[in-house]
RNA sequence: CGGGGUGUAGCACAGUUGGCUAGUGCGCUCGGUUUGGGACCGAGAGGCCGGAGGUUCGAGUCCUCUCACCCCGACCA
């Protein structure tokens, strides 16, 4: 195994060598995507598995739509196609012929899913229709980097139908919170939110929600989206209701998804020196209890290493028990995979019926008797869990910062990085004029009245807004 | 598609003004000693030097063409 520091000068090298060497994926000869290895899948199987049970708590039901799209089905959306079009993959032979009709492998599953919302949705007694989908999708993007942007990558999607604007409001927000509460409760993250800008919003929507974080290196990542569709789907895809007058009216849709770049996210956020930290509710080895193995004690330690696993109910712990490495190696082995307690045993600690507890996130050692394990083990997994979230939050708000002339803006941006809080009149042109300036785009609008001048132009600002640069 | 860079063993890299049998470290195999923060000694295996063409007595090295990948930008979850 490689060593993480020599070689990792800058940010991006740092990413790539944690992602190489905590062995969560590799580059695949397919350009552009990614083989998701063994620890790096389970990763994202623990993600999935405690994420689908929020989703059906709110009463969300698991589908499954077809890969390929009928072009013309994008095409019935004008907002929609232009936005994704360029970054379309596109079938056009099938069974050695060309086809009558190309397909498209879905970037997104809006309009496959919602040509058949048409059939199902007849009455207001068929609403709200909530979906959602566990898929891999193709998004062909110029630039790539494992996790944070691959051509194709696995998410959830959740689409969902109302009666009329309130109920998809209330839809909207419901997932953004969800993903709030997720991002901070099971992956330590802390995140902003609020509405996008339009230029930043998803291409067919009234409005899109989002969750950014904020990487170690000062940039702002989109963790989640959420998005009002308005009735703009409806329209086109003629999704109608028969409502408790019999009058036909158009529904309203959100739709809301994440993706394995939640992974990639954990890593930029959470990842230091050593490598990758896990929160322990995804970690896929919480605890990981390595032997000192020697001759003569080798049984003993073995067997209380095994003793241990047994104790620990409820924690996912397991023995590194290869006698092919030294302890010394497997201590950086794991670190470097983010595992959150490393428990060491062995003949010392034996004779006083003890061991030694090491945290990932604070790298901090304790003796612990034996016994005491399996009530100090799952505390110290809440800990940990905590401390994250409270360490990435105060890096946040360390990094947080408000700007109010232009020339402070630049001054911020270019010393620390981090988010700007400042005010914007609403206008495209400033926006797209700090952007082309500084490289900084409108994360989130804050949504609240406030009485500033926007930060170029020095009109009245309709909003404070958080600016970053950005993955 | 623009700008920069790199292609030599599984990985990271040396390789001088062209010169003998292409090297080093990590990893791998075998043997032994080790094991509380990435152990050590010894012996091995592993190469179409990205590809094609050229110059030359002789090319990893020089020339031409090509291909691939990486980094920075435009695009984006």
């Amino acid at each position: 195994m490689s060593k993480i520091t020599s070689q990792s000068k800058d940010f991006s090298q740092w990413y790539l060598d944690v992602v190489k060497i905590a062995d969560l994926a590799d580059y695949s000869k397919v350009k552009g995507c990614m083989v998701i290895k063994p620890y790096g899948y389970a990763i994202w199987e623990n993600i999935q598995s405690e994420l689908d049970r929020l989703i059906k708590e709110a009463g969300v039901k698991n589908v499954y739509f077809p890969l390929l799209i009928p072009e013309s089905f994008l095409q019935r959306e004008k907002d929609h196609v232009e936005g994704f079009a360029p970054e379309c993959a596109v079938v056009t032979h099938g069974g050695g012929k060309k086809l009558t009709e190309n397909l498209v492998i879905r970037p997104t599953s809006e309009t496959i899913m919602y040509d058949t919302f048409a059939d199902w949705i007849q009455s207001h007694r068929d609403l709200p229709l909530k979906i959602n989908q566990w898929a891999n999708i193709i998004r062909w993007e110029m630039r790539t980097r494992p996790f944070l942007r691959t051509t194709e990558f696995l998410w959830q999607e959740g689409h969902t139908a109302h009666k009329d604007k309130a109920g998809a409001d209330e839809e909207a927000y419901r997932a953004l919170k969800m993903y709030e509460d997720f991002d901070k409760e099971f992956l330590a993250l802390p995140v902003l939110t609020g509405k996008k800008s339009d230029r930043e919003k998803f291409a067919g929507a009234l409005y899109t929600l989002s969750t950014e974080a904020l990487a170690r290196d000062g940039k702002a990542i989109q963790a989640g989206t959420s998005h009002n569709l308005g009735t703009t789907f409806s329209e086109s895809f003629n999704i109608q209701y028969q409502d408790e007058n019999g009058e036909l009216k158009r529904v309203w849709q959100t739709s809301w998804g994440v993706s394995t770049r939640l992974i990639g996210t954990l890593i930029v956020v959470h990842g230091d020196e050593q490598g990758l930290r896990l929160p322990p509710k995804i970690a896929p080895v919480q605890v990981v209890i390595v032997p000192i193995l020697k001759d003569d004690s080798k049984d003993k330690v073995l067997a209380a290493c095994n003793q241990v696993v047994s104790d620990l109910t409820n924690v996912r712990s397991e023995v590194d028990a290869r006698d092919t490495v030294s302890p010394g190696y497997k201590f950086a082995e794991w670190e470097v995979k983010g595992v959150p307690i490393r428990i060491e045993i062995g003949p010392r600690d034996l004779e006083n019926g003890s061991c030694v507890v090491a945290r990932r996130d604070t790298g901090e050692k304790t003796t612990c008797e034996l016994s005491q394990l399996f009530t100090v083990v799952p505390k110290l997994l809440k800990e940990i869990q905590d401390n994250m979230f409270a360490q990435a939050l105060a890096y946040r708000e360390e990094n947080t910062r408000s700007a109010d002339t232009y020339d402070e803006f630049k001054k911020v941006l270019e010393e620390h990085g981090g988010f700007i809080l400042s005010g914007w009149c609403g206008n495209e042109d400033c926006e797209i004029k700090i952007q082309e300036e500084t490289k900084a785009t409108i994360r989130v609008i804050k949504e609240e009245e406030v009485k500033c001048k926007c930060v170029l132009c020095g009109s009245d600002a309709k909003n404070r807004v958080y600016f970053a640069k950005a993955y």
